[in-house]
This record gives C-alpha cells, structure tokens and sequence, in this order.
DNA sequence: GAGCACTGC
C-alpha cells in the first residue's frame, strides 16, 4: 500500500500530522477534540499508518452506524489506491469485508465488542481508534471502560485514540489518568445564532412563522427544521404547503417541503439527496436523523426547536418511556453545525440563550444510563475478567446502582447467573448470541423441548418488530394486526402471530411482492431473514432438532397450540410476565415494583367467552406512551409461572451483587440521573416478598375455582 | 382503543 497518495485532500488535520504522531508515540491513550470537517474518520488511521502503526498489528476505526463505517473505509481505500478489502476494510454485522492482507480496519463498536468476547486482549490491533465517542452510545461507553483496563494489560503495544467533542474532552482525558487532548479544528463555515425572545408556546407554529420568514426575505438555501417525531413533522409540512401555496405568485421563489424521519420508507427517505431545481427552495422537516445519520447538501438554514424524542428506561418498573426533551448544548451545537457545511448560514433557535445557557445540558445523558443493562452486564461477566467486577466496573459515566441490581435479578431470573452472581454455563452461551439476553434463553429452552426452530423465527422477528409495521398511513391502519390475510396469532398473543407471518412468507418462497400486498416492510422482513439466519449458524452445533422454517405438515393437522414454545418464552422472559386482574383486563406485573398496565391495543391477544384476557402473560416490552402498555403479549398457563415465583422469593439482590452495597464508597454522587425512587436492596426486597405471597394466595384461590 | 426518536451485535 502506498505511503502517500499524491491525491491527499486538503484537510485541516493534516497540519497536525507531526504533533499528532508525536503525542501518540509517547502517550498509551490521546484524545483528538475534531470538529466536523476535520477530516479526523478519514486521516488519523492514515496518520498512524504511514508513522508505521500498521506494521505491527491493525488499526482499528470504530463507528457507532454501520454505514458510516461503510463510507468512511470506501474513502480511505480510494485515498490510498488499493482496492476496498484489502489492505483497507470494514467489518459490520453480516458484512465482513477484510482480508489477512487488511491493515487498516473499520467496524462497528458493536462488532468489535464481539471480537473482543473471543479475543479479550484484542491482540491483533496495534491501535484502536474510538471514532464519536462524543455520541456516548452503549456500546461506545461499554469499549470505553474496557479499553481503560486493555491499555494498562497491553502498555508497551496498544494506542488507544478517543475522538469526542469540545465540552467533554477534558472529562474523557480525566478517565484516562489525565491523558493529553488534541484540538483539530474544523472546516465549517460560521454559521449566526439567532435567538428568540422567549420560548414559543407553540413551537410548530413558531416554527412555521420562522421558516415563512426565511423563505420570504432570504437569500437562496435550503432549510432544515428539527422537529420531535412524525406527528409534528407531518402536521408542518401540510401547514407549511398550505402557506407557501397562498403566497403571492412571484413574491418568492418556488418552494419543495420534505419530510425526513426514520420510518419514511427508504425511497422517499432518498429524496433529500436529489438537488433542487434552479430557483426553489426546499424546506426539509426532520427528526434527529439528520443530526448526524443523514447530511443534507445545501442546506443554509437550521430552525432548532430545542426539544428531541428520547428513549428513557426505568429499573425499579422495567418500563420504558418516550419523552419529549431539551436537547443538550453538544446537540444544539451539532444542528447549528448543519447551516455551514457548505457556506455561510443562519441557525434560528426557537428558544432565548438563557435557556441554551442555564437549562441545557453540556452533553446528552449517555445511553448507559438510560436503557436496561441485562445485555451488557450478561457481556461483561461472560469476559471473564477476573481483575473487574461488575458493580465496580469503570464507567465513564456510572449507571445507576438500581439499574445494576435489576440487570443483576433479570439474569438470576433466567439462569445466566447463580445465587452468588457468578455465570453459569447457560448464561455463557447466551452471551455467544446476538440478542437480548431474555430472547437468547427462550432459544435455548426451546431447543430443549423440541421447537427451537419456531423460537429461532420469533427472536429474529422480535429483533426487528418495530421496523416490520409500514409507515403510519390512513387506510392501512389495523391492517397488519388484524387483516383478513394475515395469520392472527391463533388467540394465543403477538409472538405467535409474528411466527405465523415468517411462515407464511417462508411459504411464498420469499417473495417480496407478498410482503407488500400484506403492508409488512420489506427492509425489515429481509432483516429478519439475515438475523434468523446468522443465529442459525450460532445454534447449529447445539440444535438438538431441525432450524428450517417449515414445520411439517403432519405437525400442522393436529392443531398446534405452540404449548412448548410459549413455555419456553415464559422461562426466557420470567422477568416479565403479568398477571391479570380479577375484574378486569388490566395486568399488574411481577417481580417489579407492582405495575398497573395494559395489553397494547394493537396486539392480537384473543380473550375467553366472557371478554377477558388471559389470566397470566408474557410480555416483551413495557411502554409508556399515552399509558403504560405491555406490546408483544402472549398467553402462559399459570402452572408454568410458580416455579419462577418461587425463584423469586429467593432473590437476594446483595449475594447476587457479591456483598456491594450502594452506600459503599466508589459509586457514589455517579449515579443519581433516574427519578428519585428509593432502590436499595433492604427496603425493596419485604415488598416485594408481600407481593409474592399475595400473587401466590391469589393464584391458589383461582387454581381452587377451577 | 393507541401510535414509534435513533442506533447496534
């Protein structure tokens, strides 16, 4: 591979080159403060390549989004002159594109993850670049504490590079002992802040005053308006169309508006990337997406409303939310950075900057502290690193002690773990797979009674539900749930009616025409299919029956009621199961702090003559919306749900923890961002202990009934 | 009788 391509770009890092090179050579970890245009995804492995890096090991480039590593290595490789896989390549799920010969390698946090799980000293790199690391994702934070402890095993061979941004650069250096920060300034053109006055009490409809305002005394540009979620986004392109249209002809110049989110199907999605026609102007109305997903060309303007949509988790209920929050300063900063990438441009914040200043955060609250952590603790006791404990372990930014806890009980729950928080061999082979550690132990229950194959369909279908369900259109609501076409699950709950749709398209030999008479996506039906078929090669070795899709007809005739495979859901998932009230069809669930939710409307879970639902449930996933509501119901026969509630009574939160309590030293002052909910141990366990008892007194009645 | 921001193995 050529040392130097005489077609180099001409980017700011590469006057850095020198000092750069010289702060990697003396130091084990540096992190680079690159703002956008800095060329830093592109040139620090080249940096390090042609300062010899590569001659002793790879150098490896993590992205948090697969086709970011995509592009970025198609870049370099055409930089460099050699052919993509080769000496450069990229590694992303399903997709490996390396060689022996590759030297140069980009991949996905989340890939490298993996490897690390067979190769915990990652000895084949020489350096690891953590690209983003600003954006704070899981697995990012995850890499982060492990590459702490990797560069202290590995002092004399291992460079670890942190790229990140302004307002948190000394926060990482300070995790690394203090280590030196780089600053590599950008290429992006000054973009004016414009502030209101005060908050909007509308923000669509100050959004729509400003973007009307823009496009009447303006000069020529496109602007990009930040909006929370396909709602407001929908509602403000009509108006904006509406408005746009009573403008006096000739006034102004034409006008395109364009909606921009994640569940547009992928060939409107696109639209944004064709140029306007001389004298329009397009207005495109967006979520996060194009925050840092999708770069738009041309855009000039940005109206920031201030406020995103966010995933949230909360340990003590299990239960997920998504709210509507302001942004942070990284990310108000991040959209204002999108007016000037091509010249000049105005970014118009719809609130004053006192409230950028005072009420913002600096950075986003990593997503660490706002998901359940069961995969990742379960990913970090299967590394077997004997030198970290897992409630010591050295996060960046500590989860919560109750967050720990409820990953700690979950994995108890399903057998990953024992009483003394030890992994067990099942939770081992759970690890090895790509899946949420309940759907992982529901395979390998079902590949003990015979149905693993169905299981198989189930967790790849439930790894990419929310993409399966087409976009939000009048008409084809209610359809996919309930149309005459597809099959309804049998009564029996969603999983079943999910199953029942793979095997119904494995019928139609894969067709995609079938998927769009039914109104499935056919991006995640396909997904689907890569999933389940990746996870096929992982069980195959311990399949103790047939993987393919098709069950036998004979199996068919003699009306299958899926009792094994619903009972291995109620093992993989004894976390979250329900139990219907006397009266009504609402569920209080168990083993959390007791719950009051309902089956999600859109699920088709079949009730008895009387109108009522089952008398206990599985779950997948709590939400709270509207209300809170269990999506992706199935029915369980309650004799199957007193061996967990017996697990339950013995739950002993400070064994499974190994004796680490909260008020322990270390953890402290860290861990305070969930709504204030008393968590420890010695409190939670009584209660929950009475609950139990009652659960148990109540399905002893009901059993006695009957 | 309600709705889903965005990623990833």
């Amino acid at each position: 591979m050529a040392d130097r391509s005489p077609s180099l770009p001409d980017l700011p890092i590469l006057q850095f080159e020198e000092k750069i090179a010289e702060t990697v050579e003396k130091n084990p970890v540096v992190v680079i403060i690159g703002e956008t245009g800095s060329g830093k995804s592109t040139q620090l492995s080249q940096i390090l390549h042609r300062r010899g890096y590569t001659k002793s090991g790879i150098v490896g480039v993590t992205q948090p989004r697969r086709v970011a590593a995509v592009s970025v290595a198609r870049r370099v490789a055409q930089e460099l002159g050699v052919k993509l896989g080769e000496e450069v390549g990229y590694a992303i799920r399903f997709e490996d594109r390396t060689s022996e010969r590759t030297r140069i390698k980009y991949l996905t946090d989340g890939v490298l993850l993996r490897e690390s799980l067979s190769n915990p000293e990652l000895s084949e790199y020489s350096v690891i670049i953590l690209d983003e690391a600003h954006e704070r994702s899981l697995n990012t934070d995850i890499l982060l504490g492990l590459m702490k402890r990797l560069v202290k095993i590995r002092s004399s061979n291992l460079r670890v590079l942190i790229t990140s941004a302004t307002l948190d650069g000394n926060k990482v250096s300070n995790f690394f002992s203090d280590c030196p920060v780089l600053n590599v300034p950008g290429k992006l053109y000054p973009v004016e802040i414009v502030y209101s006055r005060e908050r909007p009490t509308s923000y669509l409809e100050s959004s729509l005053r400003t973007a009307l305002n823009i496009h009447v005394r303006e000069p020529e540009g496109d602007v990009l308006i930040f909006m929370t979620g396909q709602d407001d986004i929908d509602k403000l392109v009509s108006k904006l169309e509406d408005e746009v249209r009573s403008l006096q002809e000739g006034s102004c110049m034409d006008a395109i508006i364009l909606p921009l989110h994640g569940s547009l199907p992928p060939e409107l999605q696109v639209r944004v990337f064709t140029p306007p026609p001389p004298n329009c102007r397009r207005f495109i109305v967006a979520t996060n997406i194009a925050e840092t997903s999708l770069t738009v060309d041309g855009v000039v303007y940005v109206i920031d409303s201030g406020y995103v949509k966010q995933r949230g988790y909360n340990p003590s209920t299990g239960m997920y939310s998504l709210d509507v929050v302001p942004v942070s300063k990284v990310q108000a900063d991040q959209r204002a950075g999108r007016a000037g990438r091509t010249r000049p441009g105005k970014c118009y914040r719809l609130y004053p900057s006192t409230v950028y200043q005072d009420e913002f955060l600096d950075v986003t609250v990593p997503e660490i502290q706002r998901s359940s952590l069961a995969g990742s603790v379960l990913y970090l006791k299967s590394l077997d690193l004997s030198d970290i404990d897992i409630l010591r372990f050295d996060f960046l930014d500590s989860p919560s002690y109750g967050s720990l806890e409820d990953a700690l009980k979950q994995l108890y729950l399903i057998d990953a773990i024992d009483e003394d928080g030890s992994i067990t061999s099942i939770g081992r082979t759970m690890a090895e797979l790509p899946l949420e550690p309940s759907l992982s132990r529901t395979l390998m229950e079902a590949n003990e009674y015979g149905c693993l194959s169905q299981a198989l369909t189930i967790a790849a279908m439930l790894s990419a539900e929310t993409s399966l369900l087409p976009g939000r259109s009048k008409g084809t609501e209610k359809k996919r749930r309930h149309s005459a076409d597809l099959p309804d699950g049998s009564g029996l709950g969603d999983h079943i009616q999910l199953l029942q749709i793979f095997e119904q398209w494995d019928q139609n030999d894969y067709d995609i025409g079938w998927c769009k008479e039914n109104n499935l996506q056919v991006r995640g039906m396909l997904f689907v299919k890569d999933v389940r078929k990746q996870l096929c090669q992982i069980m195959q070795k311990k399949a103790k029956g047939t993987l393919d899709v098709r069950t036998s007809e004979s199996r068919k005739e003699r009306r299958d009621d899926y009792r094994n495979l619903r009972k291995a859901l109620c093992v993989g998932f004894a976390n979250q199961l329900a139990e219907r009230m006397t009266l009504h069809n609402g569920y209080r669930t168990i083993g959390f702090k007791s719950q009051l939710v309902q089956v999600h409307p859109s699920s088709v879970l079949g009730t008895d003559e009387q109108g009522m639902y089952p008398d206990f449930a599985v779950y997948h996933e709590l939400i709270t919306t509207s209300r809170p509501f269990m999506r992706n119901v199935c029915a369980i026969d309650m004799k199957w749900v007193v061996p967990i509630l017996k697990k339950l009574e013995k739950v002993n939160v400070n064994k499974l923890s190994g004796g680490y309590s909260q008020t322990e030293e270390g953890n402290d002052g860290k861990s305070a961002f969930l709504p204030k909910e008393d968590v420890s141990p010695a409190k939670v366990l009584p209660d929950n202990e009475s609950r139990i008892q009652a659960a148990r007194e109540r399905f002893l009645a009901r059993k006695a009934k009957k």
